[in-house]
RNA sequence: GCGAGAGUGGCGGAACGGUAGACGCAGUCGACUCAAAAUCGACCGGCGCAAGCCAUGGGGGUUCGAAUCCCCCCUCUCGCACCA
């Protein structure tokens, strides 16, 4: 078990409650725990973690320093976003419609210099991995992959007609070259250094500039805002058309972070450059010819045409297949002028790890004025937080500290500055699965224990993970490869993706949240407090957070119910990739089936046992071949990951076992009754642990735990079908069903379908075009059409 | 906005391209009970007396046969790099 403990909740709470991050975690670490244990799981005890555990951050910053040594980790200026009023970085989520969470103030877009994972270094391998990845989901993988955005275009320079600021030229790229002389625009995005040199001169650019720092950092606030543009008034030159001059403006939508953040513009072919273009009333010259369409008529409306065609109103490119041919032509003829070259680029960036907060790992670096950054010698780790902090002033406790940054440089011995930045707590969680093979070694990982485990066989996580998480750890064990701690670069051979665990919400009349068990149901189906009589408000289904107190206690479900009924209700109620919602009703109902089985079960121990070897009636055949079956289908169910349904196989099971309780008189039936009790419990054994044990210690006094034996074998004698029911259709249309053995001739199971009373009154004075058998399934029958 | 998924009875869901709705929950009727709970039995997609017809978000297509494969549309969910 491992607790990913850092991060901003417990920050939250500091300022919030007037407690110790430190001690919050800590505290609901050991709330969490107990809950775990009394769940009764299998975790190994002794390789528990928690990241904001010295001896484990502690490692993290030695990772740090290899990674530094190798050359994975460099300083760049990236931008953040900035709340003015409480002086403080904020995380996207709490940037809510352009303002502070808290403050309210408009958030703007503030430049700083921090660390950065070279993680694009691994593109073109960790792309090109995830194809061996078989059992990954192919969703995961093909996000990731255009997550990656591997791309082949074009990066080209356009000479400005006029320099500006010391800027002669502006760089492009496109995955669209062959649409070159479709130009209309080039556009620059806000924080281009370009739009800074126009922004010097100019007022207007200056504010407008200003306005979009407003914007957010996120690329989903970006992409969504309405498309703007300012004018600079400046022109570039093309380079293909020597004559011609086209507009530089500077705009929303064009990211700094993606090729070189700047753009041409070609409306007719891309939805936003044409959307841009009808809003300021630019050009849209068409160079793809769509199929079909008249070179004369074509033109564009309201929707920009990406697709295949043939170039058009573009000179040595007009009648190359579009992109197909004349992107190669495009990309040629710009190496040939020297205006450009194809090159291949990523959406990938590199992944920024320094966050000013206090609760996270110390980033284990000094910056010293005359040494610039020094790293902290290995041993002088691990830098631990202070604990001392106070959370009454805006901004990083870590800046506020009285002495904490305050060190003498490990190189010149001057007075020098702590980083006071911590690491993303994504860092914290890229390598915990390694740690788990020596949770206690002196080194972040002890390579022999390393070698012993790694790969993960069977990840498990959520698919918000899908990406981000992932993606990281991906990173980080190919980081720790070329640091010497591990021999591979795959940490998960096994992927699967959980859903969430969601509940209703509701709202009193003052709007504020309430808990599930402050809300009553009132017998029409309206929701009312519970003390108080209010109206209650039920919303929607969503997953369980602590901001909308739509949580259920695992502690007094287990204490009303048990921990098996908590574990088969978790796990019969839906396929564990989808969400699950929590319901009163469906906990009872797992509730119930355990009192079932237990009497069913209880009443085959009470009988004296009776030697197996006696007559066996057709009952006992058949509650055998149930149970024998059923071992197939819950062992293929679980393999699966399909637990539902191996729930469900184990309900049949017990109806089976019922229905012998009725007919216990038959031969041979109290054996079999036992063996099918005992074949319940041990395939109910993964998720109802402590009732199976029970189950076959009262059927086997003094016998083996279930925990210790083998995984039940179905026998095949009683697993082969003895007769098998075949669909008859005609026309596709079901008209009867016929029951054959499992072997029977092709020939054979024609006619006698055919003699099917109602497959024969629908075949009466038809005439027969084709007879379809599908051995064991399905016979189809169809007519001749009528003339 | 971009990327990725999902949509099946009243509800959760099952179904190698082959009998749609397994199994559970809820519900209806009955048994037991003074009564209730629990338990047991029967029924339980819609229309129809029946034969049968309709039905897997909507519309097209491929196929002997489509919940399943393809195209378009609608709705919801996840991700979009400082929540984790």
């Amino acid at each position: 078990m491992g607790w990913d403990a850092f991060g901003l909740p417990a920050e939250n709470a500091a300022r919030e409650r007037k407690t110790h991050p430190a001690k919050w975690t800590w505290d609901n670490i050991a709330a969490m725990r107990a809950e775990l244990k009394r769940m009764g799981l299998s975790l190994d005890w002794a390789r528990e973690l928690a990241t904001c555990d010295p001896a484990y951050y502690g490692q993290q910053q030695k990772l740090f320093l290899d990674m530094l040594e190798a050359g994975l980790v460099e300083r760049q200026e990236s931008w953040v976003n900035w709340d003015p009023v409480d002086g403080t970085v904020l995380a996207n989520e709490q940037v809510i419609d352009g303002r502070g969470w808290r403050s309210g103030a408009l958030v703007e877009k503030k430049k700083l210099s921090q660390w950065f994972f070279r993680i694009t270094r691994f593109a073109p391998e960790l792309l090109a991995a995830l194809d061996g990845m078989d059992r990954w989901p192919e969703r995961v993988r093909l996000m990731q992959a255009n997550w990656i955005g591997r791309s082949e275009g074009a990066r080209l320079a356009f000479p400005l007609a006029e320099p500006q600021g010391g800027i002669d030229k502006v760089e492009v790229y496109t995955t669209r070259p062959d649409t070159l002389f479709g130009m209309s625009f080039l556009a620059v995005a806000p924080e281009h250094p370009l739009a800074a040199a126009v922004a010097e001169r100019n007022a207007a650019a200056a504010a407008f500039v200003a306005a979009c720092r407003r914007l957010g950092t996120s690329e989903a606030a970006l992409e969504k805002a309405e498309k703007q543009g300012f004018d600079t008034g400046l022109r570039v030159r093309h380079p293909f058309l020597p004559g011609a001059t086209y507009p530089v403006w500077i705009a929303n939508f064009v990211l700094m972070e993606y090729g070189t953040g700047a753009i041409f513009g070609c409306p007719a072919h891309d939805q936003r450059d044409l959307d841009f273009a009808r809003k300021y009333g630019l050009p849209v010259p068409p160079v793809v010819l769509p199929p079909g369409e008249d070179r004369e008529t074509f033109a564009i409306g309201t929707e920009a045409y990406d697709g295949t065609g043939v170039a058009i109103n573009s000179g040595f490119l007009d009648g190359l297949s579009a992109p197909g041919e004349s992107k190669a032509a495009a990309i040629a003829e710009l190496e040939r002028l020297g205006a450009g070259k194809g090159v291949v680029n990523w959406r990938l960036r590199d992944w920024g790890v320094s966050r000013q907060r206090y609760w996270g790992c110390p980033i284990p670096v000094i910056h010293c004025e005359s040494c610039g950054v020094v790293p902290v010698p290995k041993s002088a780790l691990p830098v631990l937080l202070p604990d001392d902090v106070t959370f009454d002033k805006p901004g990083n406790p870590l800046d506020h500290h009285p002495v904490w940054k305050h060190v003498s440089c490990p190189h010149c011995g001057r007075p020098a500055r702590r980083e006071t930045d911590t690491f993303d707590t994504f860092v914290d969680s890229s390598w915990y699965f390694a740690r788990y093979c020596s949770p206690n070694a002196e080194e972040p990982l002890a390579k022999g224990a390393v070698d012993h485990w790694m790969p993960v066989d069977q990840y498990i996580g959520g698919i918000e993970h899908a990406i981000l998480h992932l993606l990281y750890s991906r990173f980080f064990t190919r980081a720790m490869k070329q640091a010497g701690h591990v021999s591979i670069e795959e940490p998960f051979a096994g992927l699967f993706t959980q859903g969430m665990v969601t509940h209703e919400s509701y709202r009193g009349a003052d709007g504020r949240w309430l808990y599930p068990e402050e809300v009553a149901r009132r017998p029409d189906g309206s929701a009312a407090h519970a003390s108080t009589g209010e109206a209650v408000t039920v919303g929607r289904v969503e997953a369980m957070s602590k901001s909308k107190r739509n949580t259920v206690d695992p502690g007094a479900i287990i204490a009303r119910y048990g921990a098996d009924t908590a574990r088969w209700f978790i796990l019969s109620d839906n396929p564990p990739e989808r969400d699950m919602e929590w319901t009163e009703a469906g906990v009872t109902g797992a509730w119930r089936f355990t009192q079932r089985l237990w009497r069913l079960a209880s009443a085959v121990a009470a009988l004296p046992e009776q030697a197996a070897d006696g007559a066996v009636s057709v009952e006992a055949t058949r509650l055998r071949r149930a149970a024998h079956r059923t071992i197939l289908a819950v062992t293929d169910a679980l393999e699966g990951f399909a637990f539902n349904v191996a729930v469900a196989r184990l309900y049949e099971l017990a109806n089976a076992l019922a229905d012998a309780e009725k007919a216990a008189e038959a031969a041979g039936m109290t054996p079999a009754r036992r063996e099918a009790a005992e074949i319940a419990a041990r395939l109910m054994a993964p998720m109802m642990p402590h009732l199976a044990e029970e189950i076959v210690a009262c059927l086997r006094p003094g016998g083996n735990l279930v925990a210790e034996m083998p995984w039940p074998e179905a026998d095949a004698a009683l697993t082969a079908a003895e007769t098998v029911t075949v669909a008859v259709q005609v026309m596709g249309k079901l008209r009867g069903t016929v029951s054959v053995a499992p072997d029977a001739a092709e020939a054979e199971v024609l006619a006698v379908a055919e003699r099917e009373p109602n497959v024969a009154r629908a075949l009466a004075g038809q005439k027969l075009a084709k007879r379809i058998y599908v051995k064991g399934r399905i016979v189809n029958f169809v007519l001749a059409r009528e003339a």
